[in-house]
RNA sequence: CGCGGGGUGGAGCAGUCCGGUAGCUCGUUGGGCUCAUAACCCAAAGGUCGCGGGUUCAAAUCCCGCCCCCGCAACCA
């Protein structure tokens, strides 16, 4: 029997997942859920990064134990993921004993290799930061968050990376397909022909860690350390026999920013250790939100739980699957996914599996026998099912989902064009009947085995209606098979139609698109999400899950979850009243403005802060023309050091509003204000 | 000359590696059907495949140049 091991990255616990996480679990879980379909014995592991110092830091913020902190997430996580209904084997946390272990193993082998050795670094560092400071952070020698900063000579181990460069380059020629798609491959051959240097591994001075085996001062560095957790997960350093049994990976799903990691320093680390490499890296894309990235402060952030509250998980899988070209960016919008959810599941497979039960039950008395030969449906089904096989076996998800669409969207074709409804007015075609809708309860069943990775629940509900014999169903099963006895059950809708209402976007799941529509920079008010309910017209809309075979299916309206740990504004982090007087801002006016050559964002400034002109370079070229700030008044941080950029030495810094991922705003006065005023 | 990606009917995308009929979904228009969730089926309209050259019998696809967009990197004081 063939095996597959596939992994997804692990992700850093700061915050909740969110539905680009979300995708890479579900693309890999569709990958997952085909292997096992075709009978491959399948490991399908995820997991949480925990040794992070951001970590550290949050779970010092809300006052709790790091490692305290880290178990909330991993409850946070795996529920999301269960009610995603992804179906991982095991899930690894970096602080589990078994992660330890191996990724000590590991290194002691590399550093017996010969390719880790000691250097220092040396710099400013703020002890309030936990981080090295360059000198353009420090103001007259300070840090300015914390203060006293110290020089600090610090014992790094470097893992020679750039000795393996050859052996990369050989491996990328010899194993194209061991990173997909081609944009990845070929950006990593760029980076590859460039050169590779040494990297630190470790970090000198902190607790949260995992000690370095011939150095237990010195902590593994965190993305050393993740990596490792692919290996750990399957018995390295514990458990030779499974590790045996599983390793080499077959699959990495991973987003294509960190494919440099995977695909240079892990395998790096594997060839120093003598093991094998993973045979596949997949760098998927991104998700964008109605053509935006996705951004708090822009409030198009996602919760993947918010989108399957109301229909249910299948359906924003089925979205993810379909509509985006697995490897690409792709884009969500609450219109579309609505919009597929209407056209894919209501109109068409929903509706024919309506169509075939009723038919069936009219007809027939809810039983179907074969009694004659098939249809052309038959052979249009045999040739889906053999392209699903292919394009699924290379990771093209929305070509094999497009597949099994095929088989329905024919079968809807075949109804039209047999018309049974009036074979049954014909009693000498009573065969013929027989046989038709014997065909597409065929048709039907066969493209929910297809997609039963994309649609567990679903499809599992679907082959319960049109009678599957098979209660685990395999790819083997997806035969048209022109035998046997159905028993069709009716039901509910399975997918009812969601109606437009009056005002279209304003539904309960509007606001992103509202609110990038209408108001982009008006997010503030944000309402909560409490109208969700209200929209909700009694309990029907909720889909499929209402009787569950495979009671895999969460859910549809989860209880409140377990409170997503909102950031308390932490009074540690105020500062006093002297501190904020130790800033001079004042009122100025633009005398002129000039862009910086060859500069992007950079707008070269000559102000007049009453007592003097200045010079100031300020980042906002990309927002305003040089022409409509000429004679603006601005506000300003007047006794900022002085800082090159691009060659220009700037005296100050302008205010503005710096929304993430957006362009600036700048600070403004309601009324006529005299440049030098001081601001407080 | 920093790295990479992209520009295809009204919208969103595939096709580009391996030249030859420009495909899909939505939307629009007209028709059909009634088994079905006002769903389904058929047909039509709609495209200078960013721009300009070149190679070729033939270019969305290969080559050269240019324009625009988006990530990353470097400056965002």
């Amino acid at each position: 029997m063939s095996r597959f091991y596939l992994t997804t990255a692990i992700d850093y616990v700061n915050s909740r997942p969110h539905l680009g996480t979300a995708y890479e679990k579900i693309a890999a879980d569709v990958i997952a859920r085909y292997r096992r379909l075709t009978g491959a014995d399948t490991r399908f592991v995820m997991g949480n990064d925990e040794h992070s110092q951001n970590v550290y830091r949050r779970a010092r913020e809300l006052g709790m134990d790091p490692l305290a902190y880290c178990d909330r997430m991993e409850r946070e996580f795996r529920d999301v993921w269960d009610r995603l209904d992804v179906s991982y084997d095991d899930f690894i946390r970096t602080t589990q004993p078994r992660h330890r272990t191996a990724v000590q193993t590991l290194v002691r082998r590399i550093a017996e290799a010969g390719d880790v050795y000691e250097g220092f670094y040396e710099g400013w560092y703020c002890v309030g930061c936990e981080a090295f400071k360059q000198d353009k952070d420090l103001v007259d020698g300070k840090c300015p968050l914390h203060g006293a900063v110290e020089w600090i000579r610090e014992k790094n181990h470097f893992f020679r990376l750039s000795k393996y460069r050859d052996r990369l380059q050989a491996h990328f020629a010899a194993h194209p397909e061991f990173l997909v798609p081609d944009v990845r491959r070929n950006e990593i051959l760029r980076l590859l022909d460039a050169g590779l240097e040494d990297i630190s591994i470790s970090r000198a001075g902190q607790a949260w860690g995992i000690p370095l085996p011939h150095d237990p001062d010195s902590v593994t560095y965190v993305w050393f350390d993740a990596l490792i957790n692919y290996a750990s997960a399957v018995g390295f350093g514990q458990d030779q026999a499974m590790f045996e049994r599983w390793w080499p990976a077959d699959l990495h799903v991973i987003g294509k920013d960190i494919t440099r990691f995977h695909t240079v320093i892990w395998p790096a680390m594997l060839m120093s250790a003598g093991l094998p490499l993973p045979r596949q890296v997949f760098g998927h894309g991104f998700m964008t939100v109605d053509g935006q990235r996705m951004s708090k402060t822009l409030g198009t952030v996602i919760d993947p739980v918010e989108a399957i509250a109301q229909l249910g998980p299948d359906p924003l899988r089925l979205y993810l699957v379909k509509e985006i070209t697995f490897g690409a960016d792709g884009d969500f919008s609450w219109s579309r996914f609505h919009e597929r959810y209407n056209v894919d599941l209501a109109n068409n497979l929903g509706n024919l599996v309506s169509r075939i039960a009723a038919m069936a039950e009219k007809y027939r008395g809810g039983r179907l026998q074969p009694a004659e030969s098939p249809g052309r449906l038959a052979d249009v089904a045999t040739a889906a099912v053999s392209a699903y096989r292919a394009r699924m076996d290379e990771h093209a998800l929305e070509e094999g989902v497009a597949a099994a669409f095929r088989v329905i969207d024919a079968a809807n074709e075949y109804i039209a064009e047999t018309e049974p409804w009036a074979l049954a007015r014909d009693d000498s075609r009573a065969d013929r009947l027989t046989q038709v809708l014997f065909d597409v309860a065929e048709a039907v069943r066969l493209s929910a085995i297809l997609l039963l990775p994309v649609m567990p629940a679903s499809a599992a509900e679907i082959l319960r209606r049109i009678g599957e014999p098979s209660a685990r169903p395999t790819l083997d099963d997806a035969a048209w098979r022109n035998a046997g006895e159905r028993v069709i059950a009716k039901g509910d809708a399975l997918w009812p139609r969601l109606e437009p209402q009056k005002n279209a976007e304003k539904d309960s799941h509007g606001k992103t698109q509202k609110n990038t529509e209408q108001q982009p920079q008006k997010n503030a008010e944000q309402q909560p999400q409490k109208n969700t309910e209200k929209h909700r017209p009694d309990g029907r809309r909720k889909p499929v899950t209402d009787e569950p075979k495979d009671s895999a299916a969460p859910p549809a309206s989860a209880p409140a979850a377990a409170a997503p740990a909102p950031a308390p504004a932490p009074g540690g982090d105020r500062i006093s009243i002297d501190e904020f007087m130790k800033i001079d801002l004042r009122v100025a006016k633009v005398l002129t403005a000039e862009r910086v050559p060859n500069s992007r964002k950079l707008m070269k400034l000559q102000i007049d802060a009453g007592s003097e002109q200045r010079t100031l370079v300020a980042g906002i070229a990309e927002a305003y023309e040089p022409e409509e700030l000429v004679g603006r008044t601005v506000g300003i941080v007047f006794n900022l050091k002085p800082a090159k950029l691009m060659g220009i030495e700037s005296n100050g810094m302008i205010l503005a509003a710096s929304p993430e991922g957006g362009k600036p705003v700048l600070v403004g006065f309601d009324r006529e204000i005299a440049p030098g005023s001081r601001i407080r």
